[in-house]
DNA sequence: TTGCTAATGCTAATCATTCTCATTTGCAAT
DNA sequence: ATTGCAAATGAGAATGATTAGCATTAGCAA
């Protein structure tokens, strides 16, 4: 329904691997995945679909607008659905944990300080690195 | 003198990769620097020290609190003399220079999206990315 | 000057990501 | 329903940044 209206009008065809990449982002267990972590998925829900394919397949619905890439601090970068509500995160280093925030203010004043300094903004990345203080921390109590 | 203090207080051995490599950011034509840009400088300027041990000396000194890392867009990190003064960057898409900036009212809106999500900040990184407006930017005009 | 440990410099190994290319598959036009 | 073909896939090789292993060298304390 919805998701091939997604991929078509991005000019991509509906095939099995993108359907099934697409809806493990939908089905919003977790919301933040990186390319590993989607392999993983689909191999344990018995769909075999090659890693190259799910970087592909990945980049592809980031250039599309359907998802959106970040780099948390490590390697790897994890990819989440656009839901068009640009958001910036708090990373556990602990236990990983990531929660989502959004601040006008600073929004605003990242804006301002490209303009003052003769930038034209075109986005940016903004990761608090923090330690939860709350119990669910695995790596606490 | 100054450097030999600084490797001395951080348990470091006085070598002469270590001191050139500091050096280097302390004659600061470039305040940001790549392992690979080192390495090449060294080159550069005779001198022969090994891209393994720019890696290791970069690292070492980042622990010991003499260089900041960073990780702009793109793969590899980058350092910058650690002069006690926090800030973020903004980051040209087009010609790569570099601008630094500090805003306190995000540095506290910071914490404070934090603090109100039950997290004890650590540290954060943010970076803009923006294209220059100015003349200077070589892919201008 | 000696001796020993830390540091260096090769090279080989990692690790995430991309590329190659032969084989399949979606899909539009019969 | 068939056919034709460009687009997509999958397996594995290649890449690029960074790190690890190890034999050799060089600080530095005695
Ligand atoms: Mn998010
Ligand atoms: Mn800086
Ligand atoms: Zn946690
Ligand atoms: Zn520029």
């Amino acid at each position: 329904m919805n998701e091939l209206l997604h991929l078509k009008s991005a000019g991509l065809k509906s095939t099995l691997p993108r359907l099934k990449v697409l809806s493990l982002f939908e089905s919003g267990s977790d919301r933040h995945l990186s390319a590993e972590d989607v392999y993983r998925k689909l191999l344990a829900s018995g769909d075999d679909v090659g890693l190259a394919t799910v970087y592909r397949v990945l980049n592809q619905f980031e250039q599309a607008g359907l998802l959106v890439k970040h780099h948390f601090e490590g390697d790897k970068s994890v990819f989440e659905l656009n839901q068009g509500d640009h958001h910036d995160h708090i990373v556990c280093l602990q236990c990983g944990r990531v929660e989502e925030f959004f601040d006008a203010t600073i929004e605003q004043r990242q804006k301002k300080a490209a303009a003052d300094r003769g930038f034209e903004l075109h986005d940016h990345s903004l990761y608090i690195y923090a330690n939860c203080i709350k119990p669910k921390c695995k790596y606490r109590n």
